[in-house]
DNA sequence: CTGTTAGCGCGTTCAT
DNA sequence: ATGAACGCGCTAACAG
């Protein structure tokens, strides 16, 4: 069976296109007989209005674009469902587009879908550091198309635009304090995301947390790894050199393997060293002993990002004022460290 | 700045539409300096051919919708990835919509891709065994819309379509064998999946390979599991009954929740109990000790899903006659087996 | 070289 | 009650 158009039904019947139309649209202006036989005919040959010519006509796709580094990570597909839900309650579908941390994929991405196939777009840059300037125009390029634009987790403060971002400054905070409260002197971090502004506020809220406590900032304790680093070698280090009791490590995935090379070198966790980690997601819970992590409420950031854009699409907000919504972080507290003691 | 068209460009010259197409396209049909004037004017005001238009056009739209039931659920998300990856090469991007196993969402879903959205649809049905015949009718509509489709993992027998599927039954038979192999008597099944074919099968397997060793299979051992069941407490009743000495976990986080309780309870995994999981995730690899799975290859059957599609869409594939392509599994051997015993 | 016309599929005037 | 005409933005065939 071929896809039938309007055309094909007034062809059948020999009425006009607009006739057809309308007795689709049940109006008042065709005769009943006419609709009710246009009507049946329709569905029993499963019309359905193209809406590639609807969107042309109405200059709207109801559609919204997500641009992701990386569809793998946890995080970013928490922050995806909360999209999903939210874009689907109020009638719009997603286009979801993977980077891979690429820049070069990441514009053309961009490229792609500023020029109509989406009626918004939401991003997480990977360029949100290495901020190229001609890829910096390139995302800018996008704002002028007057497509609105909501960027989250790695923003870019040079883009004017609505954002959604994490509080990581005091989830860096949060975390040192809390291994201080339970008794750890000396915290190691372990740093999978050294060139990120993330990375750089959560080792702020380090910072912050030690000042408090009149203990001195010692910049061998923070390490940097690469996605190629062998983190047992590495760890074989920090382990020796420092007398180590706490261990922050500033992604899921760090934390687990890190913990796993610290049992097997015979330490307890957490009575030897206590270990939190950032961006709770589905491994943490289950490993053994359960990570203590901090957690960015991804679904929720994502809800907020739907919800924000839409919002603009259908300019309910403001226009031209732009809001950084900074969504607060928790920690949930397992096994992984000490139990807070009391007076 | 506004959106701009060929029409505000021919405006700006005093030209035709026609001509500004031209020359954007570069065309041997216009003059050097007009070209050259309206491409630099174009360029520096960010024009690019309106998407929508060019799909109407070419009824095709270069996109292919991809509906799966659940997006937290990493195996989905594997396949989601290869369809990615493949799309992405060959020029198309994904709209992927997520049905939460609802049938109505997924009817939904369904209805609104099929109208000229998107060129290729590829989806894990929820409806795959409650098949309500309304729901078939349903999915019927999308086929004969002339709308190539390709079903993986959870198919439908009743849909005429190509389809992408695990051969579930070799890895039932697969994963039972090696727990023989390594010394286990009785075997249990904890099905979370009871109600599907895939569960079925798997279970088919167990019981050819129970066959081949003269193992009379023993229907309680099967113990199918809900959501919102308590697995603690319906273990307790297995463990109690039986001298079980290995189990089958029919997905990751049950494989994970079981072999959990299973510790608590005193037991050694794998020397008094050995735990084999399907649908290898990443938890199975770092939870202790790391879990034996059964790997069904997700992001393979993504990548095979979307070639499949793709060349049906470009009409590359003989029209008419539908494949079923069988993805075989492998078994990831970790720890929570016991080490086979050569000789 | 440039412009006119037509049409992709649809809904919305405005005539009849 | 029905149909013709128009336009969404674009390309392609054809005319000048």
């Amino acid at each position: 069976m071929k896809k039938i158009t309007l055309k094909d039904i007034a062809a059948e019947f020999g009425v006009s296109v607009s006739t057809v139309s309308k007795a689709i649209h049940d109006s008042h202006e065709i005769s009943t007989e006419v609709k009710s036989k246009i009507q049946k005919f329709a569905k029993a040959h499963h019309y359905r209005p193209n809406k590639v010519a609807l969107n042309l006509l109405n200059r709207s796709t109801k559609s919204i674009g997500v641009v992701i580094p990386d569809i793998l990570n946890y995080f970013f597909v928490q922050v995806l469902y909360g999209i999903e839900k939210v874009a689907n309650e109020r009638g719009y579908s997603i286009i979801s587009c993977v980077t891979d941390h690429s820049l070069k994929k990441e514009a053309m991405t961009l490229e792609m879908l500023s020029s109509g196939s989406v009626d918004g777009l939401i991003i997480s840059s990977v360029a949100s550091e290495r901020q190229t300037k001609k890829h910096l125009e390139n995302i800018n390029n996008v704002v002028d198309y007057q497509i609105p634009l909501v960027m989250f987790d790695r923003v870019m403060d040079a883009i004017e635009c609505d954002k959604v971002i994490v509080d990581d400054f005091e989830a860096g905070y949060k975390a040192t304090k809390y291994l201080l409260d339970t008794g750890c002197k000396t915290i190691a971090i372990i740093n999978p995301m050294s060139k990120t502004k993330i990375g750089r506020l959560r080792i702020g809220g380090y910072k912050r947390a030690l000042k408090e406590r009149d203990i001195d900032f010692d910049e061998k304790l923070i390490t940097p790894i690469e996605p190629q680093d062998d983190l047992d070698f590495i760890l074989s280090f920090i382990l020796n050199d420092k007398n180590i009791d706490g261990i922050l490590a500033l992604d899921e995935i760090t934390a687990v393997k890190t913990m796993g090379i610290i049992k097997a070198r015979g330490y307890h966790v957490p009575n030897d060293i206590a270990i939190i980690g950032f961006t709770n997601g589905q491994l943490s819970k289950y490993v053994t002993p359960a990570l203590t992590m901090v957690s960015q409420h991804g679904s929720y950031i994502g809800e907020t990002c739907a919800n924000r854009l839409i919002d603009r699409i259908e300019s309910i907000s403001s226009p031209g004022i732009f809001e950084a919504k900074v969504v607060k972080t928790s920690l949930i507290v397992r096994d992984s460290t000490r139990k807070i003691t009391l007076g």
